[in-house]
DNA sequence: GAGTGGTCTAGACCACGAT
DNA sequence: TCGTGGTCTAGACCACTCC
């Protein structure tokens, strides 16, 4: 008797934990506000520092916190929605795209891209990569493949420079005829994760997307999206971007 | 001279673990194939268990492992692809909907529901729980908000039983105008989880939709879709359902 | 150089499923 | 009862950022 906390914990530790920072995080914290370093942290809470780490994991994939090495923990602000589609069938690279292009190059693409644009795995396809940036960061990479078939008019006579404009002029020349798109989960490759400001492995939002020209697949693209910081919207009257504030997160000074 | 193995890892253990298996994973075994144990695994490959741990982990999260508690570690077939929109506007509920329906209760939604229907917080509404079950297993819960000024003519002496096809029969009876969606990443709550057959926390793609009526947010849905073996389809033209399998990928027997 | 989060180890015990 | 994955510990060292 008098053991207040015994209660049968079922619940494992880091779950329980995690419940009870995300709490504090609404009520004693605001965005971008530093928290206590993860050895006092799991020294407060009595737990050993993994099992600490195992609730602030958890807390970072949901969008709450932000951690960075060398620097610290952070209270992460509201996701931010992005649109994804389908605002009007357009092509990509068409003016107004949120997309900034970075360069192209043509070579043999990966054989489930391949197979997505029904075109012989051995073929060389454009393949140009670009960026996406919401509110001054980083919010995805894309690699949009297009077969040679897709753009007969191409010059062959390009610059680097010249190549992924090229290439983008020419697939607008077609008409669009529709988008199919697949949303999954994924983790960053090495190459994408340096791009998005992030380590290898964080978890990422990927959309695969195939454009349809002339009753076949014109081009296919896949794009990756930060998924601590993002939640991808579709809509028809796209106002669920301005939603989701939630109660009691106020800004740091 | 002689060192064939030093090349300065910058490379994390886990990484070069995971991109191993996933190699093997391709080669060496067939889907549903049930792996080494973490122990042996762990041994054979020279690390702890905790780093082996952390590439399964991995390779849970991008739907290429199964793992399950006092069974094994299984290779997992590809992802489902589950449609999700808009395939034509149509309201939760109608006929040949993927959905099932578990049960509704009246009761005050949380802060943020509140907020996306832009109903009083301290408002009752009609929450209905569904379930979506593709190839025999649960890829998906859902709990529908409807508030009641959508639902006018909804009879106030109901059984539980009639409960939930009442508020969807009085709601069909409105027009849809349009519908708004979001997908980000989440992790499942205890209640979820055990309807997914995933422990708490597991990752899932969270799908928001607002429908609306009457120039109005008529009802919100959030749906939870098992991130692991889930990839969520929004098709013009629904083909992407059918692909993405990848190559050197077996059936066990 | 000091302080942070990221990786890794070698153990232990627990909860669950199958037998 | 046994074997599995899940949780947890108490350390150690590394990579990075900032001062």
């Amino acid at each position: 008797m008098g053991t207040t906390q015994l209660e049968a914990v079922q619940e494992p530790k880091y779950w329980h934990l995690k419940t009870v920072l995300n709490d504090a995080l609404d009520s004693e914290f605001e965005v971008g506000e530093i928290l206590p370093n993860e050895r006092d942290l799991a020294a407060r809470f009595g737990v050993a520092r993994a099992t600490l780490r195992q609730a602030l994991e958890q807390l970072e994939l949901e969008g709450r916190l932000q951690r960075r090495r060398g620097v610290g923990t952070t209270v992460a602000p509201p996701r931010i929605g992005v649109a994804v589609g389908p605002s009007a069938n357009v092509w990509p690279g068409a003016v107004r795209d949120a997309w900034t292009t970075i360069g192209c190059v043509e070579a043999v693409a990966p054989a489930p891209i391949a197979a997505l644009l029904g075109t012989d795995p051995e073929q060389a396809v454009h393949t140009v990569r670009r960026e996406r940036v919401t509110q001054g960061q980083p919010v995805a990479t894309e690699l949009l493949y297009v077969p040679p078939a897709s753009v007969p008019g191409l010059s062959t006579l390009l610059t680097p420079a010249e190549h992924a404009p090229a290439v983008l002029d020419e697939l607008h020349s077609l008409e669009l005829e529709g988008e199919d798109r697949a949303v999954e989960l994924g983790s960053a490759r090495a190459e994408d994760a340096k791009q998005l400001d992030r380590l290898p492995g964080a978890p990422v939002l990927v959309v695969t997307t195939r454009y349809y020209a002339q009753g076949r697949v014109a081009a296919a693209s896949v794009a990756t999206y930060r998924a601590d910081t993002c939640r991808l919207t579709f809509g028809d009257s796209g106002a669920l971007e301005v939603m989701h504030e939630q109660p009691g997160r106020r800004q740091a000074s």
